[in-house]
DNA sequence: CATAAAACCTAACGTAACGAGAGATGCAAG
DNA sequence: CTTGCATCTCTCGTTACGTTAGGTTTTATG
């Protein structure tokens, strides 16, 4: 039981701030082994193994409440905690890499022209946020094996298809007010619709049900919820119409207005 | 300019909670278009991209005080920032890869056996968090060629060396106390050296100068900071003496006292 | 032994991004 | 006019300490 160490060694001992070691002693996840009369806190070597538990079990994540009940309670099920602590982290994990990816996808876009327009650059991370929910949404529509097809894409491939997007979207907006029959519109239009082939294929009566899909008046809130749009409201009329025009032409739609 | 929606219709639009709504105009990083006199707040199709345009730099990783920053600012250098923010993201990656490295080791030597010594659970920890520090250290005595080879094994290969060494551990801890020179103990050191081995190879001269680092009485200071032992002094000093006697027999030490 | 310097003490505020509640007010419908 | 829902403004709580500020105790030195 010999109290050897002050607070000042103590900490250097064991690379611990004084600060931790007195807001340890307040928590009572670690109190001194013996205290002078005027407030001294002495540490003995019991207590650097005490603490060395505390450090080993704050680098697997836990939270300071955690161990302080791990520590007082003797009969912890350690196995079925780590257990799922491991879990928790394999979902952090999860989410650092989807940032990642979104952060590459964004830089990626910005190679040459150093610019983006603020909303383009918006719905790309936010769509590739919704990555998953898109999936979900989209295999309650089309079969499971279509919809894990059109994600399956080398990461590379995604990239470039995802920075071509981007410039069409641009060149969308910039050509706003233009007339949606012209053939500048439309060949810009024919451009956006070889990427959407690339990725679901050439697959004609899947672009058309997709296509339905997105008008479908009742799906039309979820849509627009869930997958966020580049354009304002009046720039997507717009696009809408022109796409109508070309896939007329292309005679994916027959019927209706 | 049209305020539109009043703050819990706004809430609902765009899955953000109240309270937060009403944090971001406190902070000054979204002010609602339009405040009656009442001090009721209301929103506008712009301020639905304002907050947009937060959600998507928020995923990103930034924080509300970097956010402001760069909605205020209109000519921030968004490449260079989203490129340092990659980094930031790529560290964190690596730490809870790290982690998860460590709670699968721990998790491994609890299979079948749910009961582990607490201290040399703590060593594990520890040890496998100092891991990189560890290499560099070897460096400075070793060849980089040599530790780095030490280090690259299989990771399958590791889970299983080191449990057999968390056994070993366990054993000698029991054995404290016995004859060092006893078949028993003998024994045990001996199946510890074969997991050495496994580990930097059949080399004896390699064997011979580790443990004459870790001996070293200038080195000893850094050791003990930087290899966590699972054992008490009382206990090491006695394994020390068990060690030093089976490679003597061996014929790894001739000299000294 | 006196004094200065080093080590230590407590107390209290600050952090990030809200969540949760208390208690007061506004506003539209019956 | 009242009921009830929406909204308002405080204010405290959260995590794991960092950071002063201001006072006391120990230790080193002349």
């Amino acid at each position: 039981m010999a109290a050897n160490y002050s607070i000042g060694q103590f900490s250097k001992k064991t690379s611990t701030t004084i600060r931790t070691l007195r807001y340890y002693d307040e928590i009572g996840i670690l109190k001194p082994a013996f205290i002078t009369e005027s407030g001294r806190r002495y540490y003995s070597d019991n207590d650097l193994i005490k603490l060395q538990k505390i450090v080993s079990l704050k680098y697997l994540g836990y939270s300071l409440e955690k161990i302080t009940e791990f520590i007082h309670m003797n009969d912890w099920n350690l196995k079925e905690s780590l257990s799922f602590q491991r879990k928790e982290m394999l979902q952090k994990k999860l989410h650092i890499e989807k940032v990642i990816r979104a952060l590459d996808h964004a830089l990626h876009i910005m190679d040459d022209d150093g610019e983006v327009d603020s909303s383009i650059f918006i719905s790309l991370i936010l769509n590739i946020q919704m990555e998953s929910e898109h999936k979900k949404w989209l295999k309650g529509f089309i079969e499971e094996k279509k919809v894990d097809a059109m994600y399956d894409i080398p990461e590379e491939k995604q990239l470039e298809l995802n920075k071509k997007a981007i410039t069409i979207y641009s060149d969308l907006k910039n050509l706003y007010g233009h007339d949606p029959e012209s053939n500048q519109v439309q060949e810009v239009i024919k451009g956006y619709m070889e990427i959407v082939q690339e990725i679901i294929g050439d697959d004609f009566k899947l672009v058309q049900e997709l296509y339905d899909m997105g008008n479908e008046s009742e799906s039309q809130i979820d849509t627009h919820n869930l997958f966020h749009s580049p354009f304002t409201p009046e720039e997507e009329e717009w696009v809408t119409k022109a796409m109508d025009i070309y896939l007329r032409k292309k005679g994916v739609i027959v019927d209706g207005k």
